[in-house]
RNA sequence: GCUCCCUUCGUCUAGUGGUUAGGACGCUGGCCUCUCACGCCGGUAACAGGGGUUCGAGUCCCCUAGGGAGUACCA
């Protein structure tokens, strides 16, 4: 048992997007097999024809590259498997650890009625248990669960939690349509899977005695479970879309990088003493299962911004500038008509916290701006910016070096001549050329724009003051 | 209703009987500064409530309250 090689299984039901909470119970699973050395397994539960869809396993694909949490087996599909499934079922028949029950609909909500009255558990009655109905007639097949004793889980992140078999069902194993169920399902893939440590979402917390139940009568050994708890959203209610993004690609769309998501997760829930910022190699080695929270957590999102921020500061150019190139796009920029891209990610690093943000900073890098911002322009595009700007102008103008050195020497002349301080000259300058009164340093604002559009823009900016002064006046 | 689980600043968390209850995000005061950021220095704010146990309890036990999950021929 000791030596057995670790194996961790992800297996969501494709009914819709990965989303964050799976993530993070991807996640974990995918950490403690890497810090393991051993596999992570990837399971489609797709036995819910009904819900289950194509585009959805696609988009959990998505999802779990983007974020590369690459699986070393699968993905395997329970729909593949109804056989061998079926076969164990069949077993259990044999065994008499099943039987066939065909109560109807009506006495089964009866007997919930009567129970929920007498403020008791509702739960099969074992009706069919000593009757022989015959195959060839419809019915479900139930397990037939232990009437006494306790099921103890140990549990890698509640502890020790118990059940009183007396409260456990005689679940169905096998549907009147023949298919079997998610509890027998996700037993035997585990049990065929080898799989050493169940690390799931703890609304399955409640259905491990059962599947425990199941995997004894199977005679298979139980893996080790750890239930991690949920996500919340801001204001502590379950994560749902009107919490904002709840998808893993949503995230990219917004401009998140996936390091910062898998490490605003990765804390989320779980911590090393004070360190916030984890490379993925350093998740790996420290990453400890028994040190996962309890209680759920809330998604902060302000919290993510920072982190992705941290993350686009630190990260190479030219990598920011591929992944920012898209974004750019969305703008009806083509990054290939204007600077380099990595210059104008390189300028914007400590200012973005999204590459959404991003890209909206530094289009001007690449097109003339519509408007001026309004606030900018009312407080710096004023009759005393005139003659700054004039005197920029033809600096500028005959400027032959386009330099940061020399652009920044050129608004510091001009400021020293008119004996105002820098801010004066840089200002009203900032807005003519970007438009907003925020941007990089004047110098290198200057030189990602480049001289004829700063030219052009300066005179545009004059311009605008001439005629806001001519309305004026 | 019943079973099970959870409860430290607004949020994420540290804390394993003795701490001025620490860090981070956020918010906020200041420094830096051509703007915005970054960075740096400082501030704000928590043990859900009540009983025990103990010389001593955020830490152990019980109760209450509040939250959550399950209670399907969904997964």
């Amino acid at each position: 048992m000791r030596s057995m090689t670790v194996r961790t299984r992800f297996a969501p039901s494709p009914t819709g997007y990965l989303h964050v909470g799976g993530a993070r119970t991807a996640l974990f699973s995918w950490l403690y097999a890497r810090k393991h050395g051993g596999k992570f397994v990837l399971r489609i539960e797709d036995t819910d024809l009904e819900r289950s869809t194509a585009e959805s396993v696609n988009a959990i694909l998505e999802g779990m590259t983007w974020l590369g949490l690459e699986y070393d087996e699968g993905p395997f599909y329970q729909t593949h498997r109804f056989d061998r499934y079926n076969a164990v079922i069949d077993d259990l028949m044999e065994k008499g650890l099943a039987y066939r029950c065909n109560c109807s609909r009506e006495r089964l909500d009866q007997l919930r009625d009567e129970a929920m009255k007498h403020k008791q558990k509702p739960r099969y009655d074992g009706h069919c248990r000593a009757r022989d109905i015959s195959p060839d007639e419809p019915h479900v097949i139930r397990f037939r669960n232990p009437d006494t004793g306790v099921v103890v889980v140990d549990d890698l992140i509640r502890g020790r939690v118990s059940f009183n078999n007396e409260e456990l069902d005689d679940l169905i194993l096998r549907r009147t349509d023949g298919s079997p169920t998610y509890n027998l399902t996700v037993v035997v893939d585990d049990m065929d899977m080898q799989i050493t440590h169940v690390i799931r979402g703890d609304d399955h917390l409640n259905n491990t005695p059962k599947q425990i139940n199941i995997l004894q009568a199977m005679g298979a050994g139980l893996p080790k479970y750890g239930h991690v708890p949920m996500i919340l959203g801001d204001d502590g209610a379950r994560l749902s879309k009107r919490h904002g993004a709840v998808s893993v690609m949503q995230y990219r769309e917004d401009g998140f990088l996936p390091e910062a998501l898998l490490n605003y997760l990765v804390r989320l829930g779980w911590s090393h003493g004070d360190q916030e910022i984890f490379s993925i190699d350093e998740m790996i080695e420290l990453f400890d299962i028994d040190a996962v929270n309890k209680a759920a957590s809330s998604f902060n999102t302000e919290k993510l911004m920072w982190l992705n921020q941290h993350y686009i500061k630190e990260d190479d150019p030219k990598r920011i500038a591929h992944l920012l190139s898209p974004h750019m796009g969305e703008l009806g920029i083509d990054p290939a008509e204007g600077p380099d891209l990595a210059d104008v990610a390189s300028a914007h690093q400590e200012r973005a916290r999204t590459l959404v943000e991003m890209a909206d900073m530094g289009a001007f890098c690449y097109k003339d701006f519509e408007t001026f911002d309004p606030q900018a322009a009312k407080k710096h595009l004023r009759g005393v910016a005139r003659e700054p700007l004039e005197r920029m102008r033809t600096v500028l103008g005959s400027l032959g070096d386009w330099t940061e050195e020399s652009l920044h020497a050129a608004v510091q002349q001009v400021s020293d001549d008119l004996e105002v301080k820098m801010g004066k000259v840089a200002q009203p300058l900032r807005v003519a050329v970007v438009g907003r009164a925020a941007s990089p340093g004047i110098d290198v604002t200057l030189r990602l724009v480049g001289k004829a559009a700063t030219l052009r823009r300066i005179d545009l900016a004059l311009e605008f003051i001439r005629q806001r002064e001519a309305n004026a006046g």
